[in-house]
DNA sequence: AAAGCAATGTGTAAATTTTACACAAATTAG
DNA sequence: CTAATTTGTGTAAAATTTACACATTGCTTT
């Protein structure tokens, strides 16, 4: 036990309403939402885009957004902002980066949380026609409005390196899928070609896919196995250290 | 260039005036930063708390913290808070996640955007006893005030990977360094022990270390030679991908 | 000054992991 | 039935990681 823990007394004790009246005297500052949608289609990783809504900008894409509700909890708000905008919901959220420079919105102070949420572009249909979404191939995003280029490209490397690490990908595929769409994920977002056997050895070696003993329909050529991803199993076993290496 | 993009007019087109009202209508929510601040002394990782200056928390350790001002940027804001707090400048610090729970604070809603710093604690002599700053062992640090405790944890954990793959321990070692004490650090936040001829081969390997031809003083046995982690090196060669791996 | 102590500094062999690489089998399309 | 396309599989070489022991250096004690 320390002899400062011991012996300080307490100094600057304040109450409550001392503290509120901290708070409240504050400038404000408004907080958002930003969520970097992806999904995965035709081979191609793709983020969702809308309009901005805002005259400045005027027909530039932005990413999807809103103010934070006063009492609602972060996460919340964007699987509200999420729903409410694309109709989607039960799908991957997490939280990534927090912007706020002090110029960043031209309405005011508006600091904004971002989040990644990954998709599986199939299972839902979403009214892209009514809300002028978009799903933009992600090596094609340039001049976002705001800073939201900047948070795209947060977003992205940061998925690149989350789906290296952890079981990501699957959220983006079919439950059912074989191992060349995961294959294809792999290299659409890390934007690389990788060697298919070391690939499926790699998978297997793992021992987290589960063998569905189906195989693709409807593909003009010799159709491959499908596997889902065993989550449990993973739960139980995944690793904790990666060792130093940079 | 897709259809949308080219035939898709434009709906719900605001005016700055109308967003600047909605930010203006949403409830208050005060902003905040902590900082969570590493050091290393004594072969042990430490973390510097405050006693907590709130009645509620009488005697509990909390963060360093402070609201944010309307017009400083997050990392400003973190900054100052350091600097003001300690008396320290020209550290480490990194965004780590930002924290929002409805009721964390007992003052209303503060959502709070949490730091990582790294300091050397010899370098940096701070005036602890004018502050009710302790240095606190990482593996003796319960009962945080607030949900300090949860971000605490977060911060640590964030810490201990990535100091596997980026040169961040660094910041908590003096200048020049002996290996055991590069070593003593990797055990220290990772609470492991490594074996010593493994761990400097790996380093040697990187070649990121600069043999400064001097060797530790004062120490009562034979001393090791002292080095300097060469970051333009670093910058150059880093890599990109570390491989599927989980 | 000598002996003892405590930590530094070093190499190698075995095990594991990663990489590069080619051909036969299954299915559809024509 | 043939051609085209993609699946599925194994092995050898290279690279990396792991386990492990002893001589050297400088300080301390006697």
């Amino acid at each position: 036990m320390s002899a400062i823990l011991d012996t300080a007394g307490l100094k600057n004790v304040k109450t409550l309403k001392i503290i509120q009246d901290e708070v409240a005297s504050t400038q404000r500052i408004a907080l958002s939402v930003d969520c970097v949608i992806f999904g995965f289609d035709e081979n191609k990783l793709k983020v969702l885009l809308i309009r901005s809504d805002l005259k400045k900008y005027n027909g530039r894409w932005s990413l999807l957004g809103d103010l934070i509700d006063g009492n609602e909890d972060l996460d919340e708000a964007a699987y509200r902002i999420l729903k409410q905008r694309t109709g989607l919901k039960d799908v991957y959220l997490e939280q990534v980066q927090t912007f706020g420079a002090v110029n960043r919105h031209p309405a005011g102070r508006v600091v904004t949380i971002a989040y990644c949420s990954l998709i599986n572009i199939q299972h839902h249909k979403l009214r892209i026609f009514d809300n002028e979404l978009h799903w933009h191939d992600v090596n094609n995003v340039t001049d976002l409005a705001f800073d939201h280029q900047k948070i795209f490209e947060t977003c992205y490397q940061r998925l690149q390196k989350r789906i290296q690490e952890h079981p990501l990908g699957f959220n983006l595929l079919p439950k059912k899928f074989s191992l060349r769409e995961l294959q294809n994920l792999y290299e659409a977002i890390l934007g690389t070609k990788m060697d298919r056997r070391n690939f499926r050895k790699k998978f297997f070696a793992m021992d987290f896919l589960i063998d569905l003993d189906e195989i693709e329909q409807d593909v003009p050529h010799r159709p491959g196995k499908l596997y889902k991803f065993n989550y449990d199993k993973y739960e139980k076993k995944k690793k904790k250290w990666s060792g130093i290496d940079f």
